[in-house]
RNA sequence: GCCCGGAUGGUGGAAUUGGUAGACACGCAGGACUUAAAAUCCUGUGGCCAUUGCGGCUGUGCGGGUUCAAGUCCCGCUCCGGGUACCA
């Protein structure tokens, strides 16, 4: 009997189903052990190779720790809401729920032919009400709890309203968008309505005019992680900067927790790195900048106080509110014009003349309040509203846009850092701003001559004695945006009272998404929601118009794994005192600044409410590479329906097209097919090569629909088997590395599983296994791989493991060993990787439980040492011959051995010896000149 | 620009702490079995030179260094990939 994987994994996976063998449960007789993937967003386009390889990976490590003794949670769930669902409800009319379900249901059969070891009884679906309410949950109390700075946490905002009570503002140290200040009296004659928009200035969900990226095509706003070059990673539209009054989340409290809580996990330095760039934190200073012939006031903030005396000029953002308290009357038709004028520019187009520095006078100046030198104050978009104070002092000499903008205005430049081995020079010849990292000060009063370090300090002391400014820290941070004006998304549980957000109650929810007719905005631009009948409370206030975002409902769904059919709460303690954190997270990098981010201090919001005990949700992250597709080309020659072979290309003009990979085998197009692909192609004629052949072109890009290069899981199983395909995706190269997919590789690891195969049965299928006792080179084969496959899959170099099994059977098959003491250990280490051949040929071996529950096999130190060494000798370093010696061997006996060995006359001969380097176990060198 | 990775045969990759570079697999070449094919098995396979034999030289992107010994450590570059960017 041959191996047959299509009846083998059928019967399998059935088996597995039936006996419930994946579904786990709080056990504390056993450590848990919680293994993560993270979940994905059924697109149409099904399953591609690239997604399962990091699922592959985290299923062969919960079977490894569920063999090793551990109760292992390994969950998988759908996040279902989002964009693409909806732009294909828009286009087709279909509700997105209707096509979510459908992909959900292709994933779940794509995912169930790998045989995963999920337990599916905790599935959960981002969409499902019985799992939003607890999104929605959470949303409320992020409502009433502000960030008290003192305590370091967050707090009830009732807290809050105690002490503006009794002591308004004076004592307050909260988190908050805008600096207030007022007293207990002030704070009890306010009306409700003043009261309810000064809490929104502390709550942790909160409503705010904020400027926002606005993208048009979308119709909705974007988070700064759902936005780069200026336009949206979904669908690449442009995107604007508007101000909108928009819900969000006050992560920027948590800057600091967030950075700290990184020293505290094991995750990939790159991956921290990106967070700690994504967090931004400068230390630096706010220095307060009187302005001439007013009582207005410039704070500014910067990190290098100590060149302040090299100040020449001052810039406001655009959208800073000083802009209107400070222009003079004869400046401000000219500023009222730029304003209008940056407004119109995209954020696209801001980003791609970044060159050009543009800018106006605003008629006033303010006064450095160390040399009470007065410097123009400008107006300029190279300065952010949203970062620091919106207002810079501008040091022309030592920062290359402050640079920029003084040559274009013809502003002055004063040198102020010297660096080390320099002269003071002329700042006319500069092409650019100097480095001022290192070096000593000039031009700065009582700075001079002091070093850059140094200088920083006085000048903090300096501005805190005169109490000019204080020393701060900035974080680039910047809070979450979570309204979208969508449709497909979780409704807010607020409704309005006198224009006022306030929440539902905890008994009304979850709040279920209304029916609407079409899913685009109303005639009034209100978002879809705005068609839904009846869409307000029992007592008749209108609810919230906006959906939540994307990143809303995967951020605590590894907590509802926990206790997924809990409805009393998001996670029961008893679930959570157990179940802890998330041990290991696999999954890509591209969400490392949305979700990880997101889901850190969601996890953080929820840990200072005691609902979890771990400060931190994921333990250790593994990041995996991305497969790319490898696209094939045909050449049109242009004007024409004419194709030319890549080698004869160079004679033509022509147009490289994409062309699907079904048609091309070794890079030869099959010409008939590629006819059939496509009515345009029906009359296509070729130049052709030597031997009449299309030879295709073809380059390594991503895997995707458009570029026809994906290649599809459910193929590769059709011919080869699920567990080849577990065993290829591995053993292409090390997980965490990007690589192209190329089945070249794949009959060497299905051969491997055969070969496996025909240790234990022979062609007719017989058996071939016997209790005879193992001899001692047959233990050392099977410990040897033991001890190698346990110590690379607990560093997660799976590839290492598969060639470790296939030296293992090789070996194994020229011994003929066919002894069970050595193929039943075998077949455990085994199983992770490949569970169907090897549950199957455990039960032909008299087994009649799972595989998975058997113990994962010691390894015997007595079978991983020789008695004897093959020593390499070496001359200065050179392998020259081999010295087989005694294990136990003295250096003295080594050394005597190896000059004493025929071979190394010839190496010896006129020379002397200057030393003999002797590594036990290792090596030999011996120096000679 | 800044930050982080990476570069090893025709190909994917291995070498975990500085200690035999190229494990394992693909591909290729030759052979066995077979009427034939498939399947399977065996041999060879970095480059150059010598092949009558032992063998020798060279070799991990480039240039230098440390060391008895460097793919691995240090310095300087080149190229590729990723992140980020008027963040003061």
């Amino acid at each position: 009997m041959e191996y047959n994987f299509k009846e083998i994994e059928k019967k399998w996976q059935q088996f597995w189903k039936d006996q419930k063998i994946y579904e786990v449960d709080i056990d504390k007789n056993r450590p848990k052990y919680y293994v993560l993937d993270m979940f994905p967003y059924p697109s149409g386009a099904g399953l591609h190779v690239g997604h399962p390889l990091g699922y592959i990976a985290s299923d062969i490590f919960s079977r490894y720790k569920r063999s090793s003794g551990y109760n292992v949670l390994h969950p998988m769930g759908f996040d279902a809401y989002g964009l693409p669902a909806e732009q294909y409800a828009i286009q087709t009319g279909q509700h997105p729920a209707i096509t979510t379900e459908i992909n959900i249901k292709r994933y779940r059969e794509q995912l169930d032919k790998i045989g995963f070891s999920y337990d599916w009884n905790r599935e959960v679906k981002t969409c499902d009400p019985k799992y939003y309410k607890w999104t929605q949950w959470a949303f409320i109390q992020m409502f009433h709890h502000y960030y008290d700075n003192k305590a370091n946490k967050a707090l009830p905002i009732k807290e809050l309203i105690k002490q503006f009570e009794t002591s308004g503002t004076k004592d307050v140290d909260a988190a908050c968008t805008k600096e207030l200040s007022f007293t207990a009296e002030e704070w009890l004659n306010m009306s409700e309505k003043e009261q309810q928009e000064v809490l929104l200035n502390y709550r942790i969900a909160y409503l705010a005019d904020t400027m926002v990226n606005w993208c048009p095509k979308l119709g909705t706003v974007l988070a700064n992680d759902e936005v780069k070059d200026g336009v949206s990673i979904r669908g690449g539209y442009p995107v604007e900067q508007k101000v909108m009054r928009q819900w969000s989340l006050r992560i920027s409290a948590y800057a600091e927790r967030l950075l700290e809580g990184l020293d505290t996990i094991d995750w990939s330095d790159s991956l921290k790195e990106i967070q700690r760039n994504w967090i931004g934190r400068s230390e630096g200073a706010e220095i307060i900048f009187p302005v001439k012939d007013s009582d207005v006031e410039m704070k500014i903030f910067t990190t290098r106080a100590d060149t302040i005396f090299g100040v020449t000029f001052m810039v406001l953002a655009p959208e800073s509110e000083l802009v209107g308290k400070i222009v003079t009357s004869e400046q401000k038709a000219e500023v009222d014009k730029y304003i209008t004028d940056t407004k119109k520019r995209t954020e696209r187009e801001r980003l791609s003349e970044v060159k050009k520095m543009t800018g106006v006078f605003s008629g006033a100046y303010a006064i450095n309040p160390l040399n009470n030198k007065e410097v123009p104050i400008w107006i300029s978009d190279y300065v952010l509203a949203g970062y620091g104070t919106g207002a810079i002092m501008a040091v022309p000499a030592h920062d290359s846009r402050d640079f920029a903008f003084a040559r274009t205005f013809n502003l002055p430049i004063i040198q102020v850092v010297v660096p080390e081995g320099e002269e003071p020079a002329d700042v006319s010849q500069w092409d650019d701003a100097k480095d001022s990292k290192e070096g000593y000060l000039i031009n700065s009063g009582f700075l001079n001559g002091l070093k850059v370090p140094e200088a920083i300090e006085r000048t903090k002391e300096f501005i805190r004695e005169k109490k000019i400014g204080d020393v701060k820290v900035n974080y680039r941070l910047r809070d979450a945006i979570f309204s979208r004006q969508r449709y497909w998304g979780e409704p807010f549980p607020v409704y309005y009272k006198d224009g006022m957000p306030y929440t539902l109650d905890e008994s009304e929810l979850p709040l279920e998404l209304p029916e609407i007719d079409k899913y685009l905005p109303t005639e009034k631009g209100e978002p879809p929601l705005g068609r839904a009948k009846n869409w307000k409370t029992k007592d008749g206030y209108p609810l919230e118009l906006n959906t939540m975002p994307g990143f809303a409902g995967s951020s605590a769904y590894f907590l509802r794994y926990m206790d997924p059919h809990n409805d009393q709460a998001l996670v029961s303690t008893e679930a959570n005192q157990y179940w802890q954190d998330v041990d290991l997270y696999i999954g890509g990098t591209e969400h490392a600044t949305g979700h990880l981010i997101y889901a850190r201090f969601w996890n953080k919001f929820l840990y200072d409410l005691g609902v979890v005990c771990k400060p931190e949700p994921f333990r250790k992250l593994v990041n995996q590479g991305m497969i790319q597709g490898r696209s094939n080309f045909v050449y049109r020659i242009k004007g024409t329906n004419t194709f030319v072979s890549y080698n004869l290309k160079k004679d033509y003009d022509v147009t490289p097209i994409h062309v699907d990979i079904s048609l091309v085998h070794n890079d030869i197009l099959d010409i008939e097919a590629f006819k059939k692909w496509s009515p345009e192609y029906k009359d296509a004629e070729f130049v052709l090569e030597e031997g009449n052949k299309y030879v295709c072109g073809w380059a390594v890009e991503k895997m995707s629909k458009s570029m026809f290069n994906v290649v599809n899981p459910d193929n590769i199983i059709e011919q080869y088997g699920a567990d080849t395909l577990r065993l290829y995706e591995m053993f292409l190269g090390p997980l965490e590395q990007s690589k192209p997919w190329d089945t070249n590789g794949i009959d060497g690891v299905h051969k491997f599983l055969r070969k496996t195969w025909r240790l234990f049965t022979d062609r007719e299928g017989k058996l071939l296994v016997s209790d005879d006792k193992p001899n001692r080179d047959e233990l050392k084969i099977l410990h040897r791989t033991i001890a190698k496959v346990t110590e690379d899959i607990e560093r997660f170099s799976f590839n290492t493991c598969v060639s470790a099994f296939m030296i293992c059977v090789n070996q194994l098959s020229e011994l003929k060993c066919h002894k069970r003491e050595i193929l039943e250990p075998l077949l455990i280490l085994i199983s992770p990787f490949a569970p169907h051949i090897t549950e199957e040929l455990w039960h032909l071996l008299g087994h009649t439980s799972s595989i998975i529950d058997a113990p994962w096999p010691k390894s015997d130190d007595q079978y991983l040492k020789d008695d004897t060494v093959v020593y390499p000798v070496s001359f200065n370093g050179k392998m020259r011959f081999k010295l087989e010696m005694p294990a136990d061997a003295k250096k003295e006996e080594l050394e005597k051995a190896a000059l004493e060995h025929e071979a190394a006359n010839k190496w010896l001969e006129g020379k002397t010896v200057r030393k003999v380097i002797i590594v036990p176990g290792k090596i030999i060198n011996i120096v000679v000149s």
